[in-house]
DNA sequence: GGGAATAAAAAAATCGATATTATCTGCCGT
DNA sequence: ACGGCAGATAATATCGATTTTTTTATTCCC
């Protein structure tokens, strides 16, 4: 499987990695974050003194960046981050459940026992961190986004489709920034881990309809959020 | 190169396009024709001179190209067209299949009359062109080609997410890309006009489930090349 | 004053050259 | 022979400077 020679620590540790992987990594997260907000101007000049860098691997950088639609290319025009919108949000969120519900029921269908473990292992990781860092309010928690993430994937995971397994991580992270860009709104509202754990039961039960509709409820309720 | 402007009538009028763009356009139709082979690497070099530019808009486009899942890009070892395998390609198809039922069942349940017109428009545009320009073997027709992926789209056209409807233009043209791999091999053993005719028939009586069946009919049998 | 035409400024796109990194080759010692 | 190491070679990644194009500001003419 993984048998790429990462080198040491993902601790920033200079080293190995090309000066345009840094970047898109870097732009990406600030993206998703909202660190850079969505619709403004990415000025190569700009960026250059931001992530202190060549012109080039930035506009390689921003290049890869179209592939996950979290940057825009207009022709002679230079590249902005796509614009955030409410009618782009529920076209996100609808597109994204018709894709999870088929991917889902692969799943289901599929999943032999190693993938049941993994959806166990997936969901015990998630509940053992809080969702936020401090405790009277919402500060977004990086290990918690990552370990739900992995969760939602590991659902997916034995759909028996790689392309839609990558459509569904892209359409996340998507999802993603319009979670960070709502603000911590409606925070500590809903037991998540709850929901999370009803998904998982109805899924190792092999209840595929059960399954899809506890996801489905998951993701819309969440959608709150933006109207 | 010796010329900067002018050139192909696009449908833009403006006449300047970007460098990128331009080699964007070219080197996509080159892989998807199979002009430029699986697995081949693409050194920077070599593509300079074939398409006569620098090495940053070469390099630009190729991360450009990685958005389509044609190019792959390997870090510090430059890029690759992407391997062509029986089994990416049964992959590539399960999946489409998955995604166009969705989309197609979505597009029958929205679409209204207007979207109505523009299937039997597109269906009859692809019927009143060959699909191969010449009568003993077979000889890639762009116009039909156009047309075909035109009216598939058209079909899907309705369903409510242009993420969706993008996703699948994409695999589309990947899928298009085995076909021409494939070679001619298989041609002329089908009535495709036909095939096209029953499923415009069965989306206008809004069959939904009959459309199916015959879209996922059709592609199966297109996927008898590459075995 | 309105608005086209044009000059000036800013930004994008591109090129040529260099620094980095990977890959290949032949040599060495065990 | 074989694996591994050092140097040579090839290719990638990156930078700095230049050319084009877009955008903004200004002028001029009815």
């Amino acid at each position: 499987m993984a048998n790429k020679k990462e080198k040491s620590g993902d601790t920033e540790g200079n080293g190995s990695e090309s000066m345009t992987s840094r970047i898109y990594t870097r732009m990406r997260a600030d993206i998703i974050s909202g660190n850079l907000e969505p619709a403004s101007k990415l000025k190569v000049a700009e960026l250059r003194r931001r992530y202190d860098a060549g012109a080039s691997p930035i506009r390689e950088a921003l290049s890869l960046l179209t592939s996950d639609n979290l940057v825009e290319r207009l022709d002679q025009r230079g590249f902005r981050v796509v614009e955030a919108s409410t009618k782009e949000f529920e076209e996100l969120l609808r597109t994204r459940i018709w894709l999870e519900e088929t991917a889902l029921r692969k799943s289901v269908e599929n999943g032999k026992t190693a993938w049941e473990e993994q959806v166990i292992l997936a969901a015990y990781r998630l509940s053992r961190v809080p969702r936020s860092e401090a405790n009277d309010q919402f500060v977004a928690n990086s290990e918690w986004e990552n370990r739900h993430k992995h969760f939602h994937m590991t659902l997916l995971a034995a759909c028996g489709s790689s392309i839609l397994l990558k459509i569904c991580d892209q359409l996340f992270d998507q999802n993603t920034r319009y979670r960070h860009l709502s603000a911590p709104s409606a925070y500590p509202s809903r037991d998540i881990n709850a929901e999370h754990g009803t998904i998982c039961d109805a899924v190792l039960a092999r209840d595929a309809d059960q399954a899809v509709e506890l996801l489905t409820e998951h993701y819309e309720r969440t959608s709150v959020f933006l109207k």
